[in-house]
DNA sequence: CGGCATCCTCCGAGATACTG
DNA sequence: CAGTATCTCGGAGGATGCCG
């Protein structure tokens, strides 16, 4: 099968898959929080600084659905809702510390670079 | 062993940053599109299907913003601009082949935990 | 406790048209 | 060719209130 040059696509694209899983606000740092082990829903509510419920359960249910989180509910008063990575979901866990490695090694130029950009910002232009 | 449970901040959480620099809706083709060498704008226009030129001007900017891209203009008529990946952009390229990774190895099974969810939907509660 | 329903706001991003 | 400028709309996401 050969590669067209105009062949890159949102839809077919291995890392756009990848980044529609993991790339909404708040899905890598729940995660992130879900990495030690199972954990209550409130825990990671407080865990999560600046997380609203909404987002929260939105987003563990979209983990839920793509099956990389496991949800039990223990049906007492009041209830207990667990969550846990699934092995799927912990086979992702190398991956983002990877990147997480990244950020260490290479965040700062990322910073350096920005902020000489947003000084200048016109010398790009040869005098 | 526990840490402040309320450690977890979008700010401070290194997995935010790498996402905050590749996770928007274009940025990732857009450096696939680049891993190659440089390339011009329209070319990147042409390759990446479905984006506008609003958005790939600005994905383009932010990259440049980061550090991770190098934007060239040659004022000819009509003017020509190259884009390349700088050394830091280019730190991030192995990473992004292994997110390329995980997804070609285990995207089927988040396919298909989709497909059973969406299908039942009942089937955490135990009976 | 762990949600879901509702309302509301803001801005991401597509479409279109113009420019150096 | 490689962008800006402007308008518009849908939906992301916060706040609040109710429920099992």
């Amino acid at each position: 099968m050969r590669m067209k040059p105009s062949d890159i696509s949102l839809k077919v694209c291995s890392y756009s898959h990848v980044l529609e899983i993991i790339s909404d606000k708040w899905t890598a740092l729940v995660i992130y929080s879900l990495e030690n082990g199972t954990i209550r829903y409130g825990e990671i509510n407080r865990r999560i600084e600046g997380i609203s419920q909404k987002m929260l359960t939105q987003t563990l249910k979209q983990l839920e659905r793509d099956g990389l989180v496991n949800r039990k509910v223990t049906p007492s008063v009041p209830p207990i809702v667990e969550y846990t990575l699934t092995p799927l979901g912990e086979t992702l866990i190398p991956y983002m510390k990877m990147l997480k490695d990244w950020a260490s090694e290479h965040y700062s130029a990322v910073r350096k670079a920005r902020e000489e950009y947003d000084l200048g910002g016109t010398e790009t232009i040869v005098r």
